[in-house]
DNA sequence: GAGAGAAATTGAAATGTTTCAAACATCGGT
DNA sequence: ACCGATGTTTGAAACATTTCAATTTCTCTC
């Protein structure tokens, strides 16, 4: 490979010039620079980026810290980024920890000799990045967290707007009239799992609807914790005529089990999930879903990165995203209480309060 | 941060001294041994991995480089790659092409002044990248081919066993008594679309039957290909009764053809997908398909890279990996030619000698 | 056409490692 | 006590770039 002293030798022009040419740095004549661009046309010349990043402090590397590329959400998270980061000359190192938070600053701490230009962090569980971004920070790296944020998170942040999400999903499923609502969350130290349970909580409690503490399901956000929690919630009595699912995947283990225990979907049990993942629209009955973009997530996390990258040293960015409410086929009136004036069966709330709920 | 020279500082030792016992790389005496130990334990000193790739000509990066990390398949790939690459103190760097050539080109060129340990590589469509796995060999760099191999490929690769998955999925659907099967493939410059379509045609000629031109549909590798070509297919007479898609996500959009031109799957028509993708499990009706490991594939991979950077020198490897069928509610046995000793519709092939290949 | 000031160009230092040759220490054998 | 051999330790060069200060060249203006 060619290096630079090859190409100011054949442009006949001293490394600096090479230099200024390439970077601009300073004006060079128009016969010199054509001289130099022609020699590196040459040549076939590219600069190595690993002495340029030694020399300039800074890599044009993003770290990307992700729990696992294998959960279906996150690729298009990933995708997002890695568009943004590699139009703009950026590229992306991948690392998955598992959710295990030990690995995560092991990875932290990695990278950080590699001297990335900006890191992009989905937070493992339990995760606290204080110290880390703290120091990265100091080293003039822009950290930002994404999809949820680790305990104590001051930095930069983009998020889905989960709160309003779930309020307007579990909205939607009182407002065709269900009362007897049931919550599987992902795990409640997650800000995301947090966030949606509240939005969850708070459109029960805006249309006056009691919520008992075992219709409140917490599990991992995989398909195995929907599906037994589901086992537990259809046991209850009385039942609950919609589950309101943290994740899809838990939606997807909520649909098995409601299968699985012989009962059908929508008809006893109405069911909404959260991401609309691709799976969504090919289950059956296909899946009604708080969507969030991931790819958005993705692209304007490395957005952000990029601005500060360029000099913006405005406070700390908490983006939130809207989210969009698929309906589709898991969702639909509950049997028993179509017929308007039936009286109910748990403790809270009468028809009219409910209806003023629903008109409000 | 510290670097070395600091720690030469500090434990009162020359430079040398600090390397060589961060690599092993002379015998030092025990008590120097401990004191430099000590003072990188003190001040919390990691080695600068740019510095070091500079002086050694050698990153402990690994490219990979993949069409989209946006479907299904490729995140376990990529995941496997990753364990092996980071259990072994390698890093993965991610770039999506996107199928297109030019874009894979770019990123193998750009990739090459990070001076990577090495290379992952699924082609992009129409790739040929003879001349750049050359340059990278000479640079004692080593490229790995996964899941389809590129034109006039001669390096390592790791492929599924793709013309043997198709063939053991569509000799089990002969088995059952079909005779008009159809298949979709993929876009058949891949070796994977190409190998699959090749099982598929191997199985029908050792049973004997015929295949009409218009039974093969070529599309590309996705859900909108499955069911523009499924539709043709629908619409031929005789109509096929069991068909064989070139993956899961062409499987999928044949469902909906199927669903949506008010024929049933797989009552009507049986449907056989490729890759045995998580949503192959939760579809309706569940979806049969030939199971790849994506996950060993990256492993594999990784793995064939890593010995070929601790001096493996052996001929290049063409490493296939099994399948295994995964029948699901998605196939059975065909409706009208469940009657055994009816006359058919089509061209060649009887009875018997449809059972003696059956039984053979 | 000389001189001042600006603009272009250069050479060398610096970035943080590894590695090679040279210098130094240790030790056994005489 | 000295020699050579062996084993440790050191200092400097090298990797490919950027950048700063110094130098050279250019362009006006008088």
């Amino acid at each position: 490979m060619p290096n630079m002293k090859d190409i100011a030798r054949i442009a006949g022009v001293s490394l600096g010039t090479v230099s200024h040419v390439l970077n601009d740095s300073a004006g060079v004549r128009e016969p010199l620079r054509q001289r130099v661009l022609q020699a590196v046309q040459a040549a076939g010349y590219q600069p190595s980026q690993l002495a340029r990043a030694l020399r300039r402090d800074k890599t044009n590397m993003i770290g990307m810290i992700i729990p696992d590329i294998t959960n279906p959400f996150f690729p298009a998270v990933v995708r997002g980024a890695e568009d943004v980061a590699f139009s703009n000359g950026y590229r992306l190192i991948l690392c998955n920890t598992d959710n295990d938070h030990s690995k995560e600053l092991a990875h932290l701490n990695e990278l950080r000799t590699y001297l990335p230009a900006g890191l992009i962090v989905i937070p493992s569980n339990f995760s606290d990045l204080t110290a880390q971004a703290e120091s990265y920070r100091r080293a003039g790296t822009g950290v930002v967290c994404v999809d949820r944020l680790p305990k104590n998170w001051s930095g930069d942040s983009v998020t889905a707007d989960n709160e309003a999400g779930a309020y307007q999903a579990t909205r939607c499923l009182i407002q065709m009239g269900h009362t007897k609502l049931a919550a599987i969350s992902g795990p409640l130290h997650l800000t995301n799992a947090k966030d949606r349970l509240g939005g969850f909580r708070r459109a029960l409690r805006e249309a006056k609807l009691h919520l008992a503490p075992e219709y409140v399901q917490e599990t991992t956000f995989d398909k195995q914790g929907g599906y037994s929690k589901t086992n537990i919630l259809l046991r209850l009595i009385p039942r609950p005529t919609a589950i309101f699912a943290g994740n899809d995947l838990i939606a997807l283990g909520a649909l098995l089990a409601i299968r699985d225990a012989g009962l059908r979907c929508p008809e006893d049990v109405s069911l909404m999930g959260f991401d609309d993942l691709d799976l969504a629209e090919t289950t059956n009955p296909s899946l009604s879903s708080v969507s969030q973009s991931g790819y958005q997530l993705g692209t304007t996390a490395a957005r952000i990165l990029l601005d500060r990258l360029e000099g913006d040293k405005s406070a700390a960015k908490h983006l939130i995203l809207e989210t969009s409410l698929k309906l589709r086929d898991s969702v639909t009136v509950p049997l028993a209480e179509a017929k308007p004036g039936r009286t109910l069966n748990h403790r809270h709330g009468t028809n009219t309060k409910r209806q003023r709920a629903v008109a409000g």
